[in-house]
DNA sequence: TCCCCTTACGATCGGCGTAATGATA
DNA sequence: TATCATTACGCCGATCGTAAGGGGA
C-alpha cells in the first residue's frame, strides 16, 4: 500500500477515469493501471469497476481511509518544513464565511498596520478546506465557525493535531424569509424547525449535521444544496423561500428580506475558533496573541 | 516518506538503537541506517541524535504524525480484509478493566451458549490498545469505559472510523481509603478533590485527563503512576493511602478498605461504549445486537 | 471503429545485504 | 578496543515508459 498508489487511486476515483488521472498526475495511462493493479493484488480484492470506472464497496472503504491518510502525510511533511524555517513575512488566512466578521477583520487590519511590509492574503472556503490549508502549510491560520453547545469546542474533522481556541461566541439565529409565519417570533426553538425545509450549505453556513447533533434530531431535511461560500447569495435564496439556514445573530441582522430569530432551545451558540499550526510564523503568532484575549 | 521508513523510524525511537530496531524488524543495521538517512534527506532535517539515539525536535514532531499514520494504514488493510471474508467462528473481545462488569460478562456468556462451537477470547488492556486491536482486526469488538457528561460520547483517540454505541451509564464514584476524612460523605463534588493526591492509572481507571476535562480544572495532580490493568491491585494502593482514583459506583462498592463516594457535581457519569468494526463478524454482530437494547 | 484499460517488455532506479570504514566511549 | 552507526558496492526487484493487445459501446 504505497501512498503514491493510494494517491493515484484517489485521483482515478475523482476523475472517474484512468487516463484523466494519469494526465493529472503526470503519469502514463499504463503506470496508473499498474498502481491500481498493485493495490488490488496487495489487498486481494477489486477496488474499481471498469467501464464505467467507479469504486467497488471495498474501494469505497479504502477511500475513507486513503483521503485522511494522505492528508496526514502532507500535514506531517508541512509540519516538519515549518519547524525548519519560519517565514516571517507572510500571513495567509483561511476563513469560513461565517467566521469573517467585523471583529476578525479588524484584528487582521490591526496586524497589518503593525507590520506594514506584511503580505497578507485571505481565502474564504469551507471548514474542511480551511483545515486542510493549515495542515498542509498553504495557510498560516484558519478561522472556522460552527454551532455547538455553549463553551463546547467545535468538532472539526481531521484537525486533531491543530491547536484551537475560541475567538467568539454569539447567539445562533435562524434565517427566515421576512414573510415567513414564524418571522415575527422573538425567539424560536430548534425542535420547532426540524421539520422545515432547509438549505444544505456546508461551505457557507452551519452544516445541517451540526444542527441535528445540537437538537439530537433526525430532521433538518433539505432539497436544495448550496455549494458556494457566499452568505449574501445564500440569504437571497432564503428570502425567496428556497429554505432556511442559520448564522450568528449579529451577522444575520439587516439582511434584506430576511428575519433573523435567535434560537433559545436547546442551548446552542454560534462559535468561531482560530486554528493555528503547532509552529506558527511570527506574524501568525502575533495575530493569535491579538485575538486570544478576545475570548 | 515511505511508510516502511516511518515504521523503522518509530522502531528506532522505541528501541533507542539502530541495531536493536534492525533486529526487531528483520533488517540489517545498514538498512535501518539507510531508512533513517532517506527520511532525513527527504525532510531536509536531522530526525535523530546518535549516541545516544534520541529523536530531535523535528523527530518528536514526526513521531506524533507517524504513529497514527501507521495505525491508520494497518486499519485500512484490516478493514478491507474484513470486508473480503467474514470469519464467523471467532469472537475476540478487547476490554478495558472498568468495562468488564457483570452485565457485559453475562452478555458474553449468553452469546457463547447461543453458539456453543464458538471460540471466544477476551483481552483486558488500556483503551488505546483496545481500539488498536479492533482497528487492526486483532479483536472483533471492544468495550471501553471513561468519564464524560451524561449522554455525551466518549472522546476516544484515533477511533474516528469505528462505530460506537453506549452500553451503560452509571454514577461515577471516587475511591477513597475507608479512613479518609471525606469517606463518610454521602456525595462529593469533583472540584473538592482537584487538589487531592491522585493515582494516574490510564490503563486501569478513568484517565485523569478526563477528570480535568469534566471538572474544567488543571488539578488532579499525581505522584504515582500505575501501569497495570488490575483494578483490585489499584484499590489496594488506594486503601493504603497512595492516592485516589475513580470507578463506576456499582463496581466500586464492597472493595475492602475502600469507601466509594458518588460524584454529583459537575454532572458526570461513568460510561461504557461498545466499539465494533464497520464490518463485524456474524458473531460479533449478534453480540452487538444483544447489547444494543441495554442502552 | 474508436476509446480506454490491460499486458508485455526493456531500461532505469531504488533498496537490500555484505563488507569495509568511521566515530565514540 | 569494542560497539555501533555510516559508507561503498554489487545484486535483485520494483516501477516507469513505450508499444502491442483486448474488449466494450
Amino acid at each position: 500500500m504505497d501512498p503514491q498508489h493510494l494517491r493515484t487511486f484517489v485521483a482515478v476515483v475523482d476523475h472517474r477515469s484512468f487516463s484523466a488521472a494519469a494526465q493529472a498526475l503526470g503519469y502514463t495511462q499504463s503506470a496508473v493501471s499498474q498502481h491500481i493493479a498493485s493495490l488490488e493484488t496487495d489487498l486481494e480484492t477489486p477496488l474499481l469497476t471498469r467501464r464505467p470506472v467507479a469504486p467497488t464497496q471495498a474501494g469505497e472503504r479504502l477511500l475513507e481511509h486513503a483521503r485522511p491518510l494522505l492528508l496526514r502525510l502532507d500535514a506531517a511533511r508541512a509540519d516538519i518544513a515549518r519547524l525548519r524555517q519560519v517565514r516571517p513575512g507572510r500571513l495567509a488566512l483561511a476563513c469560513t464565511p461565517g467566521a469573517l466578521t467585523p471583529a476578525t477583520a479588524l484584528a487582521l487590519v490591526r496586524a497589518r498596520t503593525a507590520a506594514p511590509q506584511l503580505a497578507a492574503s485571505m481565502r474564504v472556503c469551507g471548514s474542511t478546506e480551511a483545515i486542510r490549508a493549515v495542515l498542509t502549510g498553504a495557510a498560516d491560520l484558519a478561522l472556522v465557525d460552527g454551532a455547538v453547545a455553549p463553551s463546547d469546542p467545535l468538532a472539526l474533522p481531521d484537525a486533531g493535531s491543530l491547536p484551537a481556541f475560541p475567538v467568539s461566541e454569539e447567539p445562533l439565529a435562524v434565517l427566515l424569509p421576512a414573510t415567513h409565519p414564524l418571522a415575527g417570533r422573538p425567539v424560536l426553538r430548534l425542535a420547532d424547525l426540524a421539520a422545515a425545509r432547509w438549505i444544505d450549505a456546508p461551505d457557507a453556513a452551519v452544516p445541517l449535521a451540526q444542527l441535528r447533533a445540537a437538537a439530537r434530531s433526525d430532521g433538518f431535511g433539505h432539497q436544495l444544496t448550496y455549494a458556494g461560500t457566499d452568505i449574501r447569495g445564500l440569504s437571497v435564496l432564503v428570502a425567496a423561500g428556497a429554505g432556511l439556514t442559520t448564522a450568528a445573530l449579529p451577522a444575520a441582522e439587516d439582511l434584506p428580506g430576511i428575519a433573523a430569530v435567535p434560537i433559545t432551545e436547546p442551548r446552542v451558540v454560534h462559535r468561531t475558533e482560530l486554528l493555528h499550526p503547532r509552529t506558527p510564523t511570527t506574524l501568525a503568532a502575533e495575530l493569535v496573541d491579538t485575538l486570544r484575549p478576545a475570548q
